[in-house]
DNA sequence: TTTATATCTGCGTATATGTACATATATACA
DNA sequence: TGTATATATGTACATATACGCAGATATAAA
C-alpha cells in the first residue's frame, strides 16, 4: 500500500499534478519549458520535480545545461492507470489547455 | 484542478485509501465493520470517513445507531476512473485481502 | 579563467495534517 | 428516565509540507 499512497500523495498537489499531466501528454520536457508552461518560478518547479523523481513518478536526463523530465515506467498498476488517464483525461481542462498553450510558446532558447 | 487535487489528497493516506478500496469492493459498510476490518480504533476511522465525506468521496446513511458509508457518485472523470480501478485493481493486494477477511469476520452485532 | 545560463538545494517560517484522549451526541432499550 | 451502544468531535501536540530567498552546482561559451 505504501507505494500507492506515496504516488497519490505526490500527485495531490496542484503544481505536481499539472506537471504530471503535461509530461503524460507532451512526453519529454525540460525544466525551463515546464516553468514557462505553468508560469511558476523555476526553483519551485525544480523542487516539485525532485519530489516526483524521488517517488519514481518521473525520471530525468541531462543534456548540457538542460534537464529533461519524462514520466517513468510505472511501478504499479495504479501508476500505469493514472498515467494513461492523464494522457486524455484532462484534454478539455482549462488549466491544462492553458499550460499546454504556454508550453508551445516557450522556445526555451534551444 | 482543485477538485482533482482534493480527491487525490484524500486518497493519499493509508487508512483512507484502504477505506475507499473496501467501500468500492464491498458496497455499503458501517463504521464498526470498517473499524474491525482495518483493525484501527473507531474514532480514527470516523475521523477519516468524515474527511472523505467532506471531499465528496463517500456518502453516509444513518440506520438507527449505525452509520453506513458507501462511495458517492463520482463528481469528475478522475474520481470515476479511480473508483472503478479500486473495484478490481487491489484484488491480490495483501493488505486489502486481509482487510476484507477481517471484514467478513466482523458481525457488527446486527 | 571568467561569465552566463540552467538547475538544484539549505534554511527559516507559516501552515497543514494525523494522532490520542476525553467528551459529546444520537439512538435503542429497559 | 436511565443505561448501553455506536459514532462524532474539541483540544493539544508532534510531525510534515510548501514557500520564498539566497546561495550552490553544473555546463557551455568567451
Amino acid at each position: 500500500m505504501d507505494k500507492e499512497v506515496e504516488l497519490l500523495k505526490v500527485l495531490s498537489e496542484p503544481i505536481r499534478l499539472r506537471l504530471a499531466v503535461l509530461l503524460a501528454v507532451e512526453g519529454e520536457v525540460c525544466v525551463c519549458q515546464l516553468s514557462a508552461a505553468l508560469q511558476e518560478p523555476e526553483y519551485k518547479v525544480s523542487r516539485h520535480l525532485g519530489l516526483m523523481r524521488a517517488a519514481g513518478l518521473v525520471e530525468a536526463r541531462r543534456d548540457g545545461t538542460w534537464m529533461y523530465y519524462q514520466l517513468a515506467k510505472p511501478a504499479c498498476a495504479l501508476q500505469s492507470h493514472l498515467c494513461e488517464f492523464f494522457q486524455h483525461g484532462f484534454d478539455r481542462h482549462p488549466m491544462i489547455k492553458a499550460d499546454r498553450k504556454q508550453l508551445k510558446r516557450a522556445g526555451c532558447g534551444k
